[in-house]
DNA sequence: TAACGGAACTTGCGAAATACAAGTGGCATG
DNA sequence: CATGCCACTTGTATTTCGCAAGTTCCGTTA
């Protein structure tokens, strides 16, 4: 009912970002696929913040209905699933990497190591092409 | 307690990030303040998303006793505060602007004007200073 | 100085989302 | 055909959220 037809409580393009990939999960998972190359559900799991196994359920459908990320089963063991990323889910790229140097900026505990946020910061594009070449 | 103490599920700057500010309505705050120039509780109220009122004095709090925002009393009229961005808060711009620019790419019904994110995608250091410069 | 009004919250309660623990079903391997 | 791994599903307690109504502080008006 919901699932072809969701509504935004408005279409600001803030708003849309936020009721997408907002909720308290979503980012991590994109996350751990872009950087830790991660893409079966069992890896999920196992990340720093632990997650529980239905709401990563819940998001992956959720992110798979909204067209961020694709699901197919492997070819060589057809008990598993591969979780990758459209180009919607890569696009959200440049936002990740704001998020990285505004924490790695106001945390001062933060895991991000110095030489890694400057790489992003002073050859951004280079950054980019390496990290979406490694989830291809 | 945990007011001075924050613990975070982890410090990778990703999920610091998303811990302070990712909540459904945070951002939506700081957007108003950093495009419609609000200032006051009341006009927070009003915006398409319609926040209610105790989350919105919640997250108001929350932003400020992380350093986002600060609340300082009007001098004409002492029974009204303003809300403005501290450095923390508008070193969340760059960040906001890639959320701009992925909901307008991916949502066919965005609000966003199309010269609006051509202006910002090409003329990004002009426009951020300009929407610094009108919440001084 | 007492009444009024507006701005900024606070309180109470039902509804929804989340966390934690345990259980289920498909597929490959021995 | 038993075992185990992987990807979920189910149940339940806890936390967060949304909505409506009430309260407090302060300036204004009479």
């Amino acid at each position: 009912m919901k699932a072809n037809n969701p509504r935004f409580r408005s279409h600001c393009p803030i708003n849309v970002t936020q009721e997408l990939v907002g909720d308290r999960w979503s980012l991590l998972i994109i996350r751990d696929i872009l950087f830790a190359r991660k893409t079966h559900y069992g890896e999920f799991l196992t990340s720093a913040e632990r997650i529980s196994t239905n709401i990563l359920a819940d998001r992956l459908e959720k992110l798979e209905r909204h067209g961020i990320l694709s699901k197919t089963r492997e070819t060589e063991n057809r008990s598993r699933y591969r979780y990758v990323l459209t180009q919607k889910g890569q696009d959200l790229l440049p936002m990740l990497l704001e998020m990285i140097i505004w924490g790695a900026r106001h945390d001062p505990e933060t895991a991000a190591p110095a030489e890694f946020v400057e790489q992003l910061t002073q050859h951004r594009a280079d950054f980019m092409r390496q990290v979406l070449a490694a989830v291809e």
